[in-house]
DNA sequence: AATATATTTGAACACTGTTTAATAAACCAA
DNA sequence: TTGGTTTATTAAACAGTGTTCAAATATATT
């Protein structure tokens, strides 16, 4: 079956030619102006033709949305390498607001955007992606727990908590909204208030 | 000039026309589905009449963002009758939450989307609305510190803090990305988490 | 009444995501 | 090789978007 074989890999070398055209025009230019006629122009085919690959524009941006988390699990790979949990919780977070920064778009599009939970409500599917950087938040939060932080608390509310706080200061950031803070800049802000949020719960100890 | 004054009344009559039927579908409806054809229909006007009374789209989205920011105001006038600074903090967050709760919408348009930022940015304006805001919590964490809260913090890091915790609960949750949180509800989450965020400032005393 | 000003309109421009009928190409069996 | 079938691709169309602008209408002043 030769013949059909490499049917299959034409369609998918121009499914993921598709992909990697969207993918550079979104993050040149964001995904409100990363259009089907600017894709279909950009790999020479007509707008059409992208529908015979994706069945939306949600669809495309939730392919997208997937490697930005693929690029997110490398980073937080090297977590693996610090034992301390509570070490590893600022470090995790560190990691976190560096990615935010170096990739405003493909953030965006992960946390704030609606087209991939459009797809998912609409393909009936979970969020695969989401539930696993949460899940590894989780892991380390319940070190953190075992060794006396976060006394007394939930389990699941912390893990929320931490996340809130982090993703808030960066999309306040990202929406530019950090205008009206006094004596540092709006990237200054985003780092002195998660070491602000490290001491709170650093002086619990 | 008893003539220009009825000019000038019935302009400003036409501009409040179109502001309410533009809050009005924007509400029903979100920004998005909200056109300026939309709103020239509700008012049984042509779309070109409403360039007459405000320069653009994000114009419209800035005047009714500052509508949700006295609306938001107003359920923060009682908070006057709370002495105690952490009291007062506490309260402060529920009310922010609530609001968020009951008008989604408008929480996105005041602190989500770009169409506002982007109006004050042409205009070189400051954003007032969030800065009164933002002056009102900062005042609060001020008097929480001066009680002993947040010990060896800096205020203004703090405030940012303490605002990105309750901004990242509520837009995780109006975002869909609560779904990965197990044992509660999206809705749940963001009061349980809230809590968990008041337990760890009021520990540390 | 004629002129000047202000307001309103509808059409046009350049876009958007998506659907579809028609066409072109590729494949397979006789 | 031919004929039939499937697959891929296209252009055009649909219904919308924000915005601009010349022309038409309405109002006010001289």
């Amino acid at each position: 079956m030769g013949i059909s074989d490499r049917k299959e890999r034409e369609k998918t070398e121009l499914r993921s030619l598709i992909l990697k055209a969207a993918k550079k025009l979104f993050l040149e230019q964001g995904i409100e102006k990363t259009s089907i006629r600017n894709i279909a122009d950009a790999i020479e085919y007509s707008p059409g033709t992208i529908y015979h690959y994706f069945q939306d524009k949600d669809s495309i941006f939730h392919e997208i949305h997937t490697e930005g988390f693929q690029e997110l699990g490398k980073r937080m790979a090297i977590l693996h390498e610090v034992e301390n949990p509570f070490e590893r919780l600022k470090a995790m977070g560190k990691i976190y607001i560096k990615f935010a920064f170096e990739n405003t778009d493909m953030y965006d599009l992960m946390f704030l955007k609606q087209a991939p939970m459009d797809f998912l409500e609409k393909m009936d599917c979970e969020w695969d992606e989401g539930q696993a950087t949460f899940d590894v938040l989780r892991h380390t939060v319940q070190s953190c727990m075992e060794q006396g932080y976060f006394k007394d608390q939930e389990l699941e509310a912390v893990t929320f908590m931490v996340w809130s706080a982090v993703h808030g200061m960066v999309t306040l950031n990202l929406r530019h909204r950090c205008k009206v803070v006094n004596a540092h800049t709006p990237d200054e802000i985003v780092h002195v208030s998660f070491q602000a949020f490290i001491k709170l719960i650093e002086q619990q100890q």
